[in-house]
DNA sequence: TAATACCCAGGTGTCACACACAGGTCAAGC
DNA sequence: GCTTGACCTGTGTGTGACACCTGGGTATTA
């Protein structure tokens, strides 16, 4: 019934790596073995972890999923929270993809730039005439 | 001449912090004042950091700008790099952009699908049946 | 000379682990 | 009983680019 890190590793499909991260921030509390202070996990472990990398996938930080283990342990129905948290995903992932879609242009716009630039060598002016020649609203 | 690092944070428009943070990495090697131990900049700190701010906004990470001074310190040109990095910085950042796409799209079905959902309540079995019901392949 | 406003250096925290390290465990073989 | 070897353990540190904190120093003003 009880199992260690890497049995319950394989049992849940991650490293024993993440699940012993898992442990350091308080995500799974392990009780430990007196004779070797080994970690020792029990069959509900196995559903914390796939729990966690399905909340992961669906865009959860570790914070949030802390706050959803928070809720179910003091009775409470993590529902609303998961649909609050998921909204701020979103939103912030909207923004992220819009810096990232940016970044992207800018960089394939100076790289079609230098095409047509020859390599420059070091006058203890410019540091890099092809970086230096790009012009950003930074 | 000599400057502080909040003169040079603000001549060359970034924070003190990152000034600091810029100097605990090795990008910049100001003196120190021998009465107060406080950093000392010069002129081409700020260019320096300016170039910084520039790669930046192109993609380049700081350990990237590394390399660069390294080669214009030791007389190469550092633009044959540059194309190779931004090459691969292009190149990551298409993956990232997928994931996080791929990311957005799974936020946004779940959302949508749990709108017909109800909140549950705990039951000792599940965790978030909201959670729990989304289907992936991960 | 004291109060005020500002500045400093260096330490720690962020996020989700991966990696490194020194040592422990366990079955097989002699 | 003992050794070898494969595998495992817990904990500490590193990653990126800073922001924030702490305890103190400095400079200006009244």
């Amino acid at each position: 019934m009880m199992m260690t890190v890497s049995e319950l590793s394989k049992s849940a499909q991650v490293t024993s790596d993440a699940i012993r991260h898992y442990v350091r921030i308080g995500l799974l509390n392990p009780r430990r073995d007196p004779h070797n202070d080994y970690k020792l996990f029990n069959g509900s472990d196995i559903k914390k972890v796939k729990f966690i990398r399905q909340a992961k996938g669906l865009g959860f930080s570790l914070n949030d999923i802390q706050e959803i283990f928070r809720h179910e342990s003091q009775g409470q129905s993590p529902c609303p929270a998961v649909r609050d948290i998921i909204c701020q995903r979103i939103d912030d992932n909207r923004i992220r993809l819009a810096e990232l879609n940016a970044l992207q242009h800018r960089m394939e716009e100076a790289l079609e730039k230098w095409k047509a630039m020859p390599d420059g060598e070091p006058d203890g002016d410019e540091i890099c005439h092809l970086i230096e020649t790009v012009i950003e609203p930074l």
